[in-house]
DNA sequence: GTCCACTACTTTGTATAGCAAGATAGATGA
DNA sequence: TCATCTATCTTGCTATACAAAGTAGTGGAC
């Protein structure tokens, strides 16, 4: 019962301090890792030179992920763009329709370094999880 | 176009070949893989010994997944009771209420196994990926 | 010259994962 | 008896990942 009390306070001053709000969505991207992994992702491999989306799942299936599919990048892209992550240019393709190009603003980059951080934390976690299970 | 009726193929194909279903449902958690790595922690953490619900938080912590919290674990322990991964037994605690111990069916761990396989190809791909990127 | 196939992006609709918040309840000590 | 700690379950929301389908430009085959 003490801690909600103790969270409510918690709550009432992060919602005060509104500097504080950065640190709070730090901490809620930190839980939501486990599901975005996508978008950190995305944000490496934009990191390596421009592309677009289609060449992205090619490169994202040599890396070895191939449960990537269209579906799941263009909707994750379009949320960064709108996020101010990565800004994009259209150029027509030779074989094609236009692509549309991405590249990282330093706002992405800023959110690639953090998302290295998490990821660093939470894979040595599962690998230790993980291998001193090997019994 | 084509790839769609590819794709229409590839299903029916599947749904006639009863034995391909298991296939399908291994791609399909394999493409889950970004969400549910929660519940491979969980797999791993019981089949170091049975344990019960509140310890598992404190266990995981220790493995520096911070994140994880009531809220999100004991939906997925009661998911996973229900698909028949762990069995449970209630019993007396010496300082509390009752509580449940969860312990690892042999489905479970052979779920446990696909888990460790599938996490191993993910945190690899995405390890390059960000450590080519370090520039 | 009109299909077909390939490249490429977007939209829509859905399932469900993760989680905060709070309800419930046994045990214990002040 | 009241507060606190341990412990589980439930409710309700948000956003993620994704399949599927839609749109559209290009080029080769016939």
């Amino acid at each position: 019962m003490l801690y909600k009390v103790v969270d409510g306070l918690i709550c009432a001053y992060y919602s005060v301090l509104q500097d504080s709000v950065e640190e709070v969505n730090k901490m809620a991207s930190s839980s939501q890792m486990l599901k975005g992994v996508l978008e950190g992702c995305l944000l490496a491999v934009i990191s390596k030179g421009e592309t677009y989306g289609y060449e992205m799942i090619e490169r994202l299936q040599n890396y070895g992920l191939t449960m990537v599919s269209e579906g799941s990048i263009y909707p994750v892209l379009m949320r960064m763009q709108k996020e101010g992550l990565v800004s994009t240019v259209m150029r027509p393709s030779p074989n094609g329709p236009k692509r549309k190009y991405y590249s990282l603003t330093s706002e992405g980059r800023s959110d690639l370094e953090e998302f290295k951080e998490r990821w660093e934390i939470l894979s040595s976690g599962v690998n230790t999880l993980m291998e001193k299970g090997k019994v």
